[in-house]
DNA sequence: TTTGTAAGTGAATGAACATTCATTTATATT
DNA sequence: AATATAAATGAATGTTCATTCACTTACAAA
């Protein structure tokens, strides 16, 4: 039989993305992707079955993909401080390294789409309540909900990362993190969560 | 000549949110719109050039709205406390009354189109950066770029603001937001700012 | 009461859409 | 070398799309 090629699934899962990034998802068609990816459309359902599997695919590949990287050299007995540190270094150095993804993944996150049955659920989540449980129980964190934690620590970090990939931010110029500016704003949130 | 109908073009853009909201960008297309609003397809053409010039304008007016709620009794010499709470008060009024307002203002803003040309500029920036400059000049927040302000002061209350509206969060179960836990998240942000 | 005009319409148009299908191609196995 | 099989295709299908247009309706001004 004849052998999958490879780079025909990577060139469509690619260019995918570039298209829900640059053109919405209102902007993906099946031809348009197929011309851009180099393929016939009848291949891309080889891959998917249908285009609602193609978004579903993609999310879920993404998300994989992040909790990897997120979670590299992670656990969750680390100190708030470490581990903290830890995870935004993660999450900033895979954003940095694939924009689009990261885009792709907050544009579906803010559409109807999370809530397709077939979007598989975090697999951070036990990692993080723990990671949260410990740090109360240690007595480094105030004792608060997991949303709450949730969002003071990266609801900040994950506002500042959009800015830095926007020409220009809500306040005018431009703006870029750095890992000073970074340091400076764990700083700033773990006086924060501390008790 | 005959008069233009409010109820028509309020009905249009009120359903076009709900559209957008419920099924997606992709999901909104004139014909259903105009079944769903209860008009002709030609008479969204009356009130909107094209699709494009109605989502840019329905933008436009939700921002509006939205400013204007969130700058109600705000004025940039409000002291750090004060005028934090104060907005966080007038946009958490504005979101719980008008969620699909908000979610489709989210929608919109991590999509491509908030680059379009006829998208406004931020009417608050202003205001926003006198409040900044205020309160460090006062010495009641340390010295940070408006971008790390607006990421801990903004980015953790709309992160917390958003799992109050799922019904699960990423953490497991639902999340509802209190006047009490708003407070306590408040405390925590100001204890981030201070210098 | 007549008239001018903008609001409002349903049906039509051609383009773009997602998906399928009959066929060809490449390769691993025999 | 022959065969089996899944990959890959381009053209075709029927549907839905955004937009337009010839027409009707409602109302303010005359």
């Amino acid at each position: 039989m004849r052998i999958r090629d490879e780079n025909k699934e990577a060139s469509i899962r690619e260019k995918a993305m570039e298209m829900i990034v640059n053109e919405g998802f209102d902007g993906l068609s099946m031809q348009k992707l197929a011309k851009a990816a180099g393929v016939s459309p009848a291949t891309i359902y080889i891959y998917y079955k249908n285009r609602e599997d193609l978004l579903t695919q993609l999310y879920n590949e993404v998300q994989e993909k992040f909790a990897e990287v997120a979670l590299r050299r992670f656990n969750p007995e680390l100190s708030l401080e470490e581990g903290l540190w830890l995870q935004w270094k993660n999450r900033m150095k895979f954003i940095l390294e694939y924009p689009v993804y990261f885009q792709f993944f907050e544009q579906f996150r803010n559409s109807p789409l999370i809530n397709h049955k077939d979007i598989q659920k975090n697999e951070f989540r036990e990692n993080m309540k723990n990671f949260v449980l410990n740090a109360i129980k240690r007595g480094e964190l105030a004792k608060m909900e997991p949303e709450i934690f949730w969002a003071v620590a990266y609801g900040s970090f994950y506002t500042v990362v959009k800015f830095h990939l926007q020409e220009k931010t809500m306040m005018g110029g431009p703006f870029k993190m750095t890992d000073t500016k970074m340091k400076q704003m764990l700083q700033m949130v773990l006086k924060a969560l501390k008790p």
